[in-house]
DNA sequence: CATTTCATGTAATCGGTTACATGATTAG
DNA sequence: CTAATCATGTAACCGATTACATGAAATG
């Protein structure tokens, strides 16, 4: 079972189909319109990656001629394509990761609790804050240590890091009570149905 | 006059290289050591990179054979090197470059004082302040206008950026400030010479 | 004398950028 | 009928990643 390179640019493309099955147009579109993570919307890029995927096995196609437009071609995720997301959302939440790659980590985190609920978004949420635990005082020690011996402007640039590093920090305990939030209002749903119980 | 394509890892080499002339493995180094904006420090990256910084005459090499060392090739950069550097540092701040690359906009303001002057640095503070002052907004604007129709995550992953932003605000007021004060200090240096007179 | 560290390179591969090509459909 | 929008692709180029190769000097 190779669990063979597979670029962000394609993890964010299983992601959407993986909430709605779309064309590669519809998927552009997302990447200009949206503000989701700076991806290139351009057709040379989209395009083969979705050909690479499929060839792969991960989506899958269909063309769609009813409507009067030119033919769409739509992809949908295949059971290997939801397996691979879903392990690349699983993945644990690293030290590295959050050094590099924050975006990725983002990018992960927006499809979570559509693909894996939002236990496993908490789960994630707490992993980064203990991580951010760790780092966020290094961090600062290096700026203490170091910064006064580097150029103004360069010791600025770190403080920029440490202070999103920070907010970050913030940010995660206030998206565990988002979704805490939201798991209460959930279970006295006033509108959902009187089919008497759910569970337990 | 081609100002053809240069990478960014290339920019940071030859900011780096601007600092203090430096070895290949130097610079690796600080790229591994450093919290420097998460560059490759790998070999087969750098040392192409310098290979054709070199062929297209911005930076040049010595072979230093002195210590007892292996030979090490020293780079430094010639005067189209640190054109092509100031000019990059001087570009204007766009939205654009807001949006997607903020990580390029952090290198080029951690070169900036050294090779451009803290008059720089305030003028591109202000100028991502103001751009910064027009951007918050709208985003906040988006995100509570299609916040509330997105995956939860998804909404807390963009609520994220926007704070990422919102403290992006903050540092540069910050950071002007500190420019400033460096400024005054220089002033009425206390611990410099009592070489007499400096200039003026 | 073996291992680690210093130090520079090369080759295969692969994905992204840019630019171009094409063609159908709808709106003015 | 012309322009804009919808929609999908292809080809050239280039740079980054990964992995391998080499070799000298310091360290134990």
């Amino acid at each position: 079972m190779k669990t063979a390179n597979i670029s962000v640019l394609a993890y964010a493309l299983l992601g959407l189909i993986h909430q709605k099955p779309s064309s590669g147009y519809d998927l552009r579109k997302t990447f200009t319109e949206t503000a989701l993570g700076s991806f290139s919307d351009s057709p040379g890029a989209i395009y083969p990656a979705l050909g690479r995927l499929e060839k792969r096995g991960l989506i899958a196609s269909t063309v769609e001629d009813s409507a009067g437009l030119r033919r769409r071609r739509i992809y949908q995720l295949t059971d290997a394509g939801d397996q691979a997301l879903k392990q690349w959302l699983s993945q644990p939440v690293t030290r590295n990761e959050i050094v590099r790659g924050l975006d990725e980590l983002m990018l992960r985190f927006a499809f979570m609790d559509r693909a894996l609920g939002p236990d496993a978004a908490i789960v994630f949420l707490r992993d980064m804050g203990s991580e951010l635990d760790g780092y966020v005082p290094e961090l600062k020690q290096y700026l203490r240590d170091l910064g006064p011996s580097m150029p103004l402007s360069a010791m600025l640039a770190l403080d920029s890091g440490v202070r999103n590093y920070q907010t970050l920090q913030h940010w995660a305990v206030y998206a565990i009570q988002a979704f805490e939030k939201s798991a209460a209002n959930k279970n006295n749903s006033p509108i959902k149905p009187a089919r008497s119980g759910g569970h337990s």
